[in-house]
RNA sequence: GCCCGGAUGGCGAAAUGGCAGACGCAUCAGACUUAAAAUCUGAAGCUGCGUAAGCAGCGUGCGGGUUCAAGUCCCGCUCCGGGUACCA
């Protein structure tokens, strides 16, 4: 029969919650800290599934664990509640998101707290909150109100930028990239003559948050801006997509590139992640090189193969290049602006989805710097117009896009770097037949002929003088911010009449979300606050009328900063109190799908370095340790689906076989990150041996415990069967390997379990063993052995390494590394005698007769393998 | 294409270079039961030989290698999963 769960489950959360058995002290210095984190989950219509509870277990695991040794543990849980699909039921129904929201976090809430785990629900946090999002507004501004200076490598106030050019114009900063506004090289007299709108518009140039006009992804039939990766799947349901450029909110994430690089190599994450981030970042070294047209244009390339700059044979450019007006020439101008055309109707992706190369010639020609060469300037959709200069030296001998796009339109095709003359490829290369795009012998590139490419690579850019210089270019774009939502934080910028464009003050936030009655698409390219007039308007008594920001955050803004709340969630005064972050952070251990891989967790670096640089953080890097679980599927080791049918409810689980039965399979099925499948018999068989643990402590009938626990001493054998579970369990706990801690738990319990009189102590050892995994069982167990107060809070139980020795050990004897025999010897027995002992048994000896003993190897407590021949 | 990760019984899996398959699921046999379920006890990688205890051989995706000894280390592949993709 099986042992009441439902009953003991209900009991011990109850006793939990009424107890504040997990509430955190957070002012508590005196004992080490432990912040074990969750990533957060989006608290849709349809509960939970089964893949949260497993990082979830994972952690919850962890912050018990840590209870019993002594931390004090913040282990804390909230919501990231805004986004789409609330917004979309809105729509539909014109029920209000937050009406939807609470709902589900309601759910969710309850689910999570019928799983047992320990979450200091008095830290809960959700990012739709206005206490909340105040304070992710409070970061948007501190953000907008801040520049990064490449001279000390920081974030600083935007004032102190300010006080520069007052004092001292511009002379110390270089050009920012791209630079738009009033002419650079401005002194202090300049500037401060200077308009205020002219101001503003320099620095735009510096700050963390900007406007900028790019092209993006616009829906007419949403009404709204599509991230790349949202178009596929709004084009299939027939919607049509187009680029247009916009005005949109950015983040300067590129000026953390660098930082953000090199702080992953501190940190305890998964390699794969690492990888993801540091491709994403995408570092290139190289160099800009100066291309002049014949009619005098600079056109400037990036190339990190300076090493092939004499096998030019063409320019290309990005359509949306600002030369191309200037370069197409009377007799090209129609097919420049028809191709032009034609490509702005494609998306991003479509454009690197057709690998097929498409482009025009401009009519013009540029001179090659290093060779004195003329070549054709051409337009084509494969140079991207926001990675590097937006232009790129066509060399098709040595880059695969160039030669194919030289194949497509006949262009020459001019080897400069020959490969090994032993290989292959030599003789194709050389006739201009074929790319070769690794390193060689340089040739057809004057004096440089003769030297390894490597070599020549940087000496080239020497040689050029100013037309050339090395650089460092980043795949990395800035973080577009802006989306045309209503479920979002507003932005707190009000844009004047004036052309002014001036942020709320601290003081005057949170800037509250507008009640609407409707929440249907604009019909413009805003968002639907541009229809809550209201709300919109604003008048100001110095700079008269204003409209606010219509566009709201992206999703990832609250998530980027939940983990520094939970420190201070009710704090109105300010984000996060010093002491706290300075004594809780790094998250020790943060759990969370690999999806979150690059996106969430570059942004939330990005957040933490610049409040770092600011001030506002001690730390530099926000989560030491990063483990992603791996993704549970369904029974038919399909992707769990409610199309498919095989998707498990978490709730049904919980009520047909517990929550700790529920826990602890999920931790069996295999490690961690693993993907695997889902099992009811598995959760079955977990629940059996919960079954078996009662028994083994309970007894079958209700009789006293005492008659089945009694004090004796424990054996010799229990001792080490207790010690060496007690290691297993800790050492597996400490590298989250669960599923062999929970086996190792099985085999006590297999040991002990017909076992008449269970020695106490064992017994409550094993109990506070387990708690950690199954911990209402372990609860009701703890108190049923005669204790008050529960279990959560017991010191760990104590691992003697001299318990777990043994007096004797079997030896496995070998001839020529075959297992003939085994035998028992004691334990440490050195290697010389165990060589005697094996070359005296029985079987060795048969098996060697009449051979001649070549070798015999001998590895204490193991074996000893004879070699005869 | 590129970057990760994976491949071990019927299934999920375990194994500091040293007895492959711990633990669990499913299966089979036995006990309890009028019976079933539940529970308990036990068996079991595969193949061949043997009435049997047992004996022999083969076994960790494939092909090589290092080693007394390889699931584990090295070289070369295959397949599966994930991410990413004209980034100059």
């Amino acid at each position: 029969m099986s042992y009441p769960f439902s009953e003991i489950e209900e009991r011990w959360q109850r006793y939990w919650q009424e107890n504040g058995t997990f509430r955190t002290d957070v002012h508590d210095t005196s004992r080490p800290k432990c912040f074990v984190l969750d990533m957060f989950p989006y608290p849709s219509g349809d509960g939970l599934h089964v893949g949260h509870p497993e990082g979830y277990t994972a952690t919850d695991i962890v912050a018990r664990y840590r209870r019993h040794c002594g931390y004090n543990v913040l282990h804390p849980m909230g919501w990231d509640a805004f986004g789409l699909p609330a917004e979309q039921y809105a729509m539909k129904t014109n029920v209000h998101p937050s009406v939807t929201t609470e709902r589900n976090i309601g759910n969710f809430r309850r689910q999570l707290r019928s799983l047992g785990f320990s979450y200091d629900w008095d830290r809960e946090v959700n990012t739709t909150d206005p206490s909340y999002y105040r304070w992710t507004q409070w970061i948007f501004l501190t953000l907008y109100n801040a520049w990064y200076d490449t001279r000390v490598q920081k974030a600083r106030a935007i004032d102190t930028l300010v006080q520069e050019f007052a004092t001292s114009g511009c002379a110390a900063l270089g050009t920012p990239a791209n630079y738009e506004g009033p002419e650079w090289g401005f002194d202090a007299a300049a500037w401060n003559a200077m308009s205020a709108l002219d101001q503003q518009q320099v620095l735009t140039n510096f700050r963390l948050v900007f406007e900028h006009e790019i092209p993006v992804n616009w829906c007419e039939g949403l009404g709204s801006v599509l991230a790349n990766e949202e178009v596929d799947e709004w084009v299939k349901k027939g919607y049509s997509v187009e680029r247009r450029p916009m005005r949109q909110w950015m983040m300067r994430i590129t000026a953390y590139s660098e930082r953000l690089l090199a702080g992953l190599e501190t940190l305890n994450w998964p390699a794969s992640t690492v990888d993801m981030q540091r491709n994403w970042i995408g570092k290139s070294e190289g160099a800009e090189i100066t291309f002049v047209s014949e009619a005098g244009i600079s056109l400037s390339v990036f190339t990190t193969r300076p090493d092939t700059l004499f096998g030019v044979t063409f320019m290309t450019l990005a359509p949306e290049h600002a030369a191309v007006d200037e370069l197409a020439t009377p007799g090209q101008r129609a097919a420049v602006d028809q191709y032009r055309r034609q490509t702005s109707f494609k998306s991003e992706r479509d454009r690197q989805a057709d690998t097929e190369k498409t482009g025009v010639w401009t009519g013009s020609y540029a001179i090659n710097p290093a060779s004195g060469e003329r070549v054709p300037v051409w337009i084509g959709d494969y140079v991207l117009a926001g990675y590097g200069t937006g232009a790129v030296m066509g060399v098709p001998a040595h880059d695969e896009r160039d030669f194919a796009f030289a194949e497509t339109f006949g262009l020459p095709v001019l080897p400069v770097i020959a490969p090994d003359p032993a290989s292959p490829e030599y003789q194709g290369v050389l006739a201009g037949g074929q790319c070769y795009t690794d390193a060689g012998t340089m040739i057809n590139s004057g004096a440089f002929d003769g030297m390894h490419s490597e070599e020549a690579k940087w000496k080239i850019v020497e040689s050029l003088g100013a037309a050339a210089r090395r650089t460092v270019k980043y795949k990395q774009r800035d973080w577009l911010f802006s989306r045309q939502r209503y479920w979002g934080e507003p932005i707190p910028i009000v844009k004047y009449d004036s052309g002014l464009v001036m942020p709320l003050e601290m003081s005057e936030l949170p800037l509250v979300l507008p009640e609407m009655a409707e929440f249907k698409p604009s019909g413009s390219t805003e968002s639907p606050l541009a229809l809550a007039t209201e709300w919109l308007n604003v008048e100001h008594p110095v700079y008269g009328h204003g409209r606010r920001e219509t566009n709201t955050m992206p999703q990832w803004a609250g998530s980027c900063w939940y983990y520094l709340r939970f420190l201070d969630p009710a704090n109105t005064e300010t984000v996060v109190t010093h002491d706290l972050e300075r004594h809780w952070l790094p998250v020790d251990l943060y759990i969370g799908g690999a999806e979150h891989g690059v996106l969430h967790l570059l942004y939330a670096r990005f957040w933490h370095k610049a409040l770092f640089d600011l001030g506002y953080l001690s730390t530099d890097e926000p989560f030491r340790r990063l483990v992603h679980q791996g993704l549970i599927l369904g029974e038919d080791s399909q992707k769990m689906s409610k199309s498919r049918g095989n998707s498990v409810n978490p709730d049904a689980v919980v009520a047909e076989y517990g929550a700790d039965a529920m826990r602890l399979f999920e931790m069996f099925m295999g490690p961690l990150e693993m993907t695997k499948p889902w099992s009811t018999k598995g959760v079955e068989g977990l629940r059996r041996f919960l079954n078996r643990v009662w028994r083994m402590v309970v007894g079958d009938e209700e009789a006293e415990v005492a008659a089945l626990v009694t004090d004796r001493a424990m054996t010799l054998d229990e001792e080490r069967m207790l010690h060496t579970t007690i290691q297993k369990v800790t050492e597996d706990i400490e590298a989250l390997r669960f599923n062999t801690a929970i086996s190792a738990l099985m085999v006590f319990v297999n040991e002990f379990i017909n076992v008449a009189e269970k020695p106490r102590a064992a017994m409550e050892a094993f109990v506070r063993l387990l708690s950690p995994f199954a911990p209402h069982i372990a609860e009701e167990l703890w108190s049923r052995l005669g204790h008050g107060g529960g279990v959560a809070n017991q010191p760990w139980p104590e691992f003697d390494p001299g318990k777990i020795t043994v007096d004797e050990v079997e030896i496995v004897l070998q001839v020529n590394s075959r297992i003939k025999a085994k035998t028992v010897v004691p334990a440490g027995t050195e290697a010389n005698e165990l060589e005697r002992l094996a070359l005296e048994h029985d079987s060795v000896r048969y098996l060697i007769a009449g051979k001649t003993v070549r070798k015999v190897i001998a590895v204490k407590d193991k074996l000893v393998n004879v070699i005869a021949s």
